[in-house]
RNA sequence: GCUGCCGUAGCUCAGAGGUAGAGCACUCCCUUGGUAAGGGAGAGGCCGAGAGUUCGAUUCUCUCCGGCAGCACCA
């Protein structure tokens, strides 16, 4: 006798053991047909797993998202086997389900090109049409090395031997096919159906490590059904219009061009939204007792290698020699024998140095030191990115030089500053991580113990609820860090804080304690907008060029019907300017229709329309960008009500 | 940096072994129009750079540069 609890509570009897499959038929003919997996007390398996005891069951079919997982899997594993197919000298490795669908790694010497694509998916539909049954297979670890081996599938021998010796290996074969899996599995190639596509082609290392060979990664989405499918193909299509690369170059914000690779020429009405986001931020910094400093861009190589900067962070680094560049014909412009300076990849090392002037008691604790500081790193090139990725950026940097007893106190305001900030920003989507001890690390087991705790409960206190990370700290201490999405789902780190106990040693940071003896403060790295070019790439893409008033670049524009009104015009140009709006007047001799398209595709959030009737009554006609409807009213309470609305959040009554 | 793809007017894109085309934008003229394109004319290109194949290359081949996607990197 065995029980099964259904997810809904009810509970059902068998007499003997029974598949998955049998359990799914038993309970309706129509769940038999779209189960595709089982969960027992928990774990997804195969249908076909025998339930042997008592347990918590429920069938999952396509439409939930462990069902959409089995999918996903399922169609990396028929995309192997088309590949193999057709193209016999491909050796498969791994083809894991990644955020809406899957991908599939595959060694061979011949590229694979886009217009393979179309046979393979041919081939792939052909296999569903096959409805091959998928059957798991248990094999002893170091035979199923040695077949592996023998078929020369090297790429898949090497991950069965990194499995521990002694322990049985799961194999599932559909059709002819094979491969070292996991599982679990549909039971059978037909029950994917038809919902995928292939997307992308890419190199990928293997075991993702630079040093090994590259491999050819497939990328593909697969669904339930047609219309999701569909559904997620139109919504990639409408997120790449919001490409802040894109909406940049329409509204003229900024460019780039390769001469300053990575570096950003902001254009006038890309500054402005710059400059209102500074001077927000600015005032949130002086509210919260943050001091402003400015620190050199360039330093010499000496002060990079006390700061260990030269030993870890070289690379990125852009060095300068000191030195006349020669204007002789012949020579060369630099000797090469010159001292080296560096542009400044960070500000703390700098920072560190005014904290350094003059004798800091534990009364002056903490000092939270901040900078707008322009910094440089020489990023690779194949990792530069529109605004999100560059190689001359400025943060919203600070330091805050405090004892241990302080630092958890600090954290918490830290955090409480950003859920502040990225709420005036509407930003609802926030990943909060705590990234752990690398393995290559300054400072003992139990500083780096008593560091995560702390920022730990730094998190806790501030009611986050977040990731860890392992290994992905930095060398002198964890760090918490906030991700925000772009338009097509990537992630970018912005804000962050680091908790830093090397650095104040390396720089040799004093303060005299209470006891009168000379102490070491602890630092905190920390931003909130993080790189301000990165930030304003993901406001863009947010709000899709629409920003609120306040960062609107025009906030205004008036258009006169007929150039009759164009003085009238004038005259509310300078009533909206009188007011601190950013305003312009267009009287072009072209129809309102055209004015209002235009003014609407360049995303100016309103239109002020004015004819001779507004001329006579005062009043301005007021369209919203996005809003088809206009009301006519007063211009004195127009433009009242569009000061109040354009005041930046901090400063709202 | 690695793999693949791409590079034609300011933008979006056609094109073909015989030195280029559209729409939008731009300039000028006509039009004074009531809320997402009024009409006409004009100007605009070293077809990413270099080398090779060819009688001839923007088109084919190679190298480089840049862009895009992914990988690696992001202290």
């Amino acid at each position: 006798m065995i029980t099964l609890t259904l997810p809904d509570g009810a509970s059902r009897t068998f007499d003997a053991p029974l598949s998955g499959a049998a359990l799914a038929a038993a309970i309706s003919k129509s769940l038999a047909k779209k189960a595709i997996a089982l969960v027992l007390d928990g774990a997804v398996v195969d249908l076909a797993t025998q339930i042997e005891h008592d347990a918590q069951v429920a069938i999952v079919t396509p439409d939930t998202p462990e069902g959409l997982a089995v999918l996903r899997h399922d169609c990396a594993h028929i995309l192997a086997e088309a590949v193999q197919e057709l193209f016999p000298d491909t050796q498969v490795t791994i083809g894991p389900v990644i955020d809406d669908g899957f991908y599939y790694d595959f060694a061979r010497e011949v590229p694979f090109s886009l217009d393979d694509f179309e046979a393979i998916e041919n081939r792939m539909r052909a296999i569903v049409d096959r409805d091959e049954e998928i059957v798991r297979e248990i094999w002893a670890r170091d035979k199923a090395v040695a077949h592996f081996k023998e078929i020369g599938e090297h790429y898949k021998a090497e991950i069965i031997a990194s499995i521990p010796e002694g322990e049985d290996v799961s194999i599932y074969r559909q059709g002819d096919w094979q491969d070292l899996c996991r599982g679990p599995h549909l039971p059978s190639t037909g029950k994917l159906g038809k919902a995928f596509k292939l997307t992308k082609l890419a190199g990928a290392y293997w075991r993702g490590d630079s040093n090994n060979e590259v491999l050819q990664r497939i990328y593909g989405t697969c669904w339930a059904s047609d219309k999701e499918l569909q559904a997620y193909l139109t919504m990639i299509e409408e997120a790449e219009a919001r490409d802040h690369r894109k909406i940049g170059r329409e509204m003229d914000l900024f460019h780039l061009q390769e001469e300053a690779q990575g570096s950003v020429f902001w254009h006038d009405k890309g500054y402005i939204i710059w400059q209102a986001l500074e001077q927000y931020i600015r005032r949130r910094l002086q509210a919260a007792d943050y001091q402003e400093v400015k620190t050199p861009q360039i330093l010499d190589m000496r002060f990079w290698q006390q700061s260990g900067h030269w030993d870890k962070f070289r690379e990125n680094m852009f060095v300068v020699p000191d030195e006349v560049p020669s204007i002789e014909e012949e020579a060369h412009v630099i000797t090469g024998k010159a001292d080296l300076m560096a542009l400044k990849p960070m500000n703390c090392p700098a920072h560190v140095q005014i904290f350094k002037q003059g004798i800091k008691s534990y009364r002056d604790l903490p000092i939270r030191m901040a900078e707008f500081g322009c910094c440089h790193r020489n990023e690779p090139h194949g990792a530069l990115h529109g605004l999100m990725r560059v190689r001359q950026m400025t943060q919203d940097d600070a330091h805050i030089f405090c004892r241990e007893d302080q630092i958890i106190e600090e954290a918490v305001e830290f955090c409480h500053l950003v859920q502040l900030v990225y709420k005036d920003m509407g930003f609802d989507d926030v990943m909060v991580k705590l990234a752990l001890r690398p393995e290559t690390r300054a400072g003992s087991d139990e500083v780096w113990d008593r560091a995560e705790e702390r920022l730990r409960s730094a998190l806790q206190s501030a009611g986050l609820e977040w990731e860890e990370l392992d290994d992905e700290g930095a060398f002198y201490g964890p760090k918490i860090e906030y991700h925000l999405r772009d338009a097509i789902g990537r992630t970018w780190q912005c804000a962050t804080l680091q908790l830093d106990f090397v650095m104040p040693e390396r720089l040799d940071a004093t303060y005299i304690g209470e006891d009168g003896n000379k102490h070491r403060p602890v630092m905190l790295h920390r931003a909130v907008l993080g790189s301000v070019e990165r930030f304003i790439g993901i406001l863009i893409e947010n709000y899709v060029g629409r920003f609120p008033l306040w960062l609107a670049p025009e906030q205004v524009v008036i258009c006169p019907i007929t150039s009759e009104a164009d003085s009238y015009g004038e005259e509310v140009l300078t009533a909206c300017k009188q007011a601190g709006l950013r305003a312009r007047l267009d009287v072009r001799n072209e129809k309102i229709n055209y004015k209002v398209r235009e003014h609407s595709h360049a995303k100016v959030p309103v239109i002020l329309a004015v004819g001779m009737r507004e001329a006579e009554a005062k009043s301005v006609s007021v369209r919203r960008l996005g809003v088809k409807e206009q009301s006519v009213q007063a211009l004195t309470e127009v433009v009242t009500a569009l000061q109040t609305e354009a005041t930046p959040p901090d400063l709202r009554g």
